[in-house]
DNA sequence: TTACGTGTGTTCATCAGTTGAACGCACATA
DNA sequence: TATGTGCGTTCAACTGATGAACACACGTAA
């Protein structure tokens, strides 16, 4: 996962829910817990995510992580792009399929028929 | 790339020029020169692929890559196992992509309609 | 109050994977 | 012979990710 999908990734889940710990949005993205708080000090050093204190005033720890203006519109950007590269890459994918459908000589386009269409 | 991949990758284009180089494969696959010797090492020790001696046989270096059959159905197993996930992926993607439509509310439809059609 | 358990963010030694410069070798050529 | 070229091979160094361990601030119960 690249480093400014995870950034995407993290904005999207944090907008949704705010007082996701680090350790969930480790599991919910399949990474580590490491790479979420390197990722997460990112976002608060770029001013897109601020950590608001949770439950008490005086509590450092516990944070909930809110999106800021720049951060919201950031994610926003951030979604165009990513949305803009999947379409790519799915017909790029669509070529390669292609390409090794021919090479294997098999006429199974029937497949497709059975997936959602387009 | 996976490891499962760069072997498929490999054997295809060895199968259609087994006198690649491995500079000329690593920079056809956009990957590193140790990591094709690796990969190609691998392939002669499963048995999947012979050095053969090329213009000289006292020649140890400069060789052809010969599939073995071996080699020739292990390449088309996995083609065909490339083709599944690849579909897959396809699919995975096209489901991300629509979320997306709907998360950010437009409505572009339109872009499909230009694709190459299913 | 005190002591303990829990869940948090933070840190960093460790690891797995990749890289490509450098090397030794076998030619072709002069 | 001497030199240049291109090959496969090696491996020290780099990169990025990992998650165990840690420090801290609570809630809870003795």
């Amino acid at each position: 996962m690249r480093p400014e999908d995870l950034r995407f990734q993290v904005l999207r889940h944090l907008e949704q829910k705010p007082d996701m710990t680090q350790r969930e949005l480790a599991a919910a993205l399949g990474i580590s817990l490491g790479r979420v708080n390197y990722c997460i000090q990112a976002l608060i050093e770029r001013g897109l995510v601020k950590a608001a204190n949770f439950r008490n005033s005086r509590n450092k720890r516990a944070y909930l992580y809110k999106l800021t203006p720049r951060g919201l519109s950031e994610k926003a950007a951030l979604a165009l792009r990513f949305l803009r590269r999947k379409e790519q890459e799915r017909q790029v994918l669509l070529q390669e399929i292609e390409a090794l459908r021919a090479e294997i000589g098999q006429a199974n386009h029937e497949h497709e028929k059975h997936e959602q269409g387009e």
